[in-house]
RNA sequence: CGGAGCGUAGCGCAGCCUGGUAGCGCGCUUGGUUUGGGACCAAGAUGUCGGAGGUUCGAAUCCUCUCGCUCCGACCA
């Protein structure tokens, strides 16, 4: 491609309203522009990564068994009613009439419709196991976009269904798209993590994260330093073996704390450590229980565990009228002393003696507290936040490491949830009906072009690798005027597209500051400068983007390692 | 949906408080000089000041309503 001929709309300023890089460099480089909120447009440039994204993910999906075809946007009503969705989505889900004022909505995921489509097509077992998947735009009214392509309203993604006769079936079916997802994220040369994960409203009983490893990531997640356990800090467990309550040694006993509210100030206050405090806190479920939760002082709860053990939907901290109801006291020195409501606790806290906790009235808590002695809590429990340096459960011996993540892809065992819904049933050899059991498998494709930015890119710009890049290398000719070199780079250019490089020559009538910058901006992984001062050595010179290595290369020789650096670039091993 | 903020040229912004001919930088067009890291000179073009209503002799500026966008929280590929 010719840069004169392409367009390529580059930006010297960052536009106000991207916040963050992937979204900065995107619209810098000319790769997306904005239609709307979270509703983006790509640029020629853009939808080629985005295109090498996809065709990585159908070449290892089609690789792992899977087939693919495609689904419609446009959802009718009637399939989401069976299911149930039609009422639970909520507004997320964009509904719609057409001219006949019938419902449909723009699918955001599309259970339902694969769902209708296997149990009229497939009729027996011996049509088993099936893998079908699809690259689709997807639209999701979500209350929030942000970030650019990171969380669109409108947005592509790959979602898979495999569909067996039993769970053992299904379990193969997941193991094969685990693996073909970690081809996937290794082959686009990407540092990421696949991780235990909650599989939250949409059900199952097993799921992973692939959490690609970026700074501005919007999940935590951890890792054990010696074994291969990493989950999602939603979903990491903790060990709590063994441990003992130490014996009381000192009287409970009441203590003003005047103005002392938060952990810190009360700690500071007392001259005690936060891990002799433990805070009480009161939080309501979806059952409309509220209860009162015990955690030491220096930890965070974890809504999700909350709600995993006590087997409702959510869990959120209480309003402060409520905290005021339960505890007389306003939001801030709770504690479990007097309290008629059920008190759980996190195991931690058995391991604690003698320590501080809130004493349901204004500016008063209890030091010397011991469990048992002072107050009785109803169940010990794994609910609080994962951090580094937490003993892996698995391995017992390794240490937890923490990172940030971005999730780009999320693999769930659905079960029978929706066959059952839709009555999606084939003959087993017994000739007797069976539900189908389902797995459903997404990555974000536009996301991980730009979670691949957020991990690959310097103050210049983007430098993404190779196999996502836009184009292989760039050809910088920097005296268009000059015969000799013009025709030099057009022959190097010519050479390059007949070995299959993807080149683009930035035959622009330009400076050459303004093609080094672009160039830089766009990140394209190697440029080749031709210019006059080192042609009249029979030389061009190869800058590598993200190394920043420079070096002088004969003319002749040139595409030929070009060439050999793409190959390397492109080079994969298949896990298996 | 709750909280915060922003809408003025393609992009980044000033002007608004204290009402009086709509500005700056970049980009764009034309001509010239330049040409290895975002050049310089000259001449140009570009605006329903987000929209509607109101106050006023007069509104980008004050008031009311409305729409859009961004950021922080609960969701998710």
């Amino acid at each position: 491609m010719r840069y004169s001929q392409y367009l390529l709309p580059t930006l010297k300023e960052t536009p106000a309203d991207a916040e963050v890089i992937s979204h900065q460099l995107m619209m810098r480089a000319g790769m997306i522009r904005k239609a709307a909120a979270g509703i983006y447009s790509y640029l020629p440039l853009g939808l080629r990564s985005l295109r090498k994204m996809e065709q990585i993910i159908r070449e290892e999906m089609n690789r792992a068994g899977a087939i693919e075809c495609l689904m419609p946007m446009a959802n009718p009503a009637e399939l989401w009613q069976e299911s149930g969705r039609w009422e639970k989505y909520g507004k997320e889900l964009l509904r719609f009439k057409d001219r006949k004022s019938a419902d449909f909505c723009m699918g955001p995921t599309h259970e339902e419709v694969i769902t209708d489509i296997v149990r009229n097509t497939v009729n027996s077992y011996k049509q088993l196991p099936l893998n079908l998947y699809q690259i689709q735009t997807k639209f999701r009214d979500e209350i929030r976009p942000r970030f650019g392509l990171m969380r669109g309203r409108e947005f592509i993604m790959k979602d898979a269904y495999s569909f067996d006769l039993e769970d053992a079936g299904a379990d193969t079916s997941y193991k094969k798209m685990y693996q073909a997802y970690r081809n996937i994220f290794n082959r686009c040369g990407l540092k990421y993590r696949s991780v235990e994960a909650d599989s939250g409203a949409i059900g199952g009983n097993f799921s992973h994260e692939f959490m690609v490893l970026a700074e501005s990531g919007e999940d935590g997640i951890v890792s054990c330093d010696s074994c291969q356990y990493a989950a999602n800090v939603e979903k990491a467990e903790l060990i709590y073996a063994g441990i003992e309550t130490p014996a009381a040694t000192l009287e409970l006993q009441r203590v003003d704390t005047p103005g002392q509210k938060t952990i810190e100030e009360v700690a500071e206050f007392l001259k005690l450590s936060p891990k002799q405090v433990v805070k009480t806190l009161i939080v309501q479920t979806s059952d409309d229980e509220v209860l009162a939760v015990l955690l030491r002082g220096d930890r965070e709860l974890n809504t999700i565990k909350l709600a995993n053990c006590l087997d409702v939907d959510w869990v959120l901290l209480a309003e402060d009228e409520v905290v005021k109801e339960v505890t007389d006291a306003p939001t801030g020195f709770a504690g479990p002393i007097g309290l008629t409501i059920r008190v759980i606790a996190d195991a931690e806290v058995q391991g604690i003696a003698d320590f501080v906790i809130g004493g349901n009235a204004v500016d008063v808590h209890f030091v010397g507290a011991n469990l048992g002695r002072d107050f009785e809590v109803s169940q010990f429990v794994d609910i609080r936040q994962a951090v580094a340096g937490d003993s892996c459960p698995r391995c017992e011996s390794g240490k937890f490491e923490s990172w940030r993540g971005i999730e780009v892809g999320h693999i769930f065992k659905l079960g029978t949830k929706y066959s059952e819904a839709m009555n999606a049933t084939v003959l087993d050899a017994q000739g007797k009906a069976q539900p189908l059991v389902m797995g459903c498998y997404g990555i974000g494709a536009g996301r991980s072009v730009a979670a691949a930015i957020e991990q690959n890119h310097d103050e210049n710009g983007m430098m993404l690798p190779m196999p996502l890049a836009p184009f292989q290398v760039m050809v910088t000719l920097l005296n268009p005027k000059d015969d000799d070199v013009r025709e030099a780079a057009e022959k190097l250019y010519q050479q390059m597209l007949d070995l299959d490089i993807e080149v683009l020559l930035d035959d622009r009538d330009e400076r050459p500051g303004i093609k080094f910058k672009d160039a830089d901006l766009i990140g394209i992984p190697l440029r080749v400068t031709v210019g006059a001062r080192n042609l009249k050595e029979g030389n061009v010179e190869l800058k590598v983007r993200n190394s920043g290595a420079m070096s002088m290369v004969p003319l002749a020789d040139i595409s030929s390692q070009v060439q050999q650096l793409v190959a390397e670039g492109l080079a994969f091993e298949l896990d298996r």
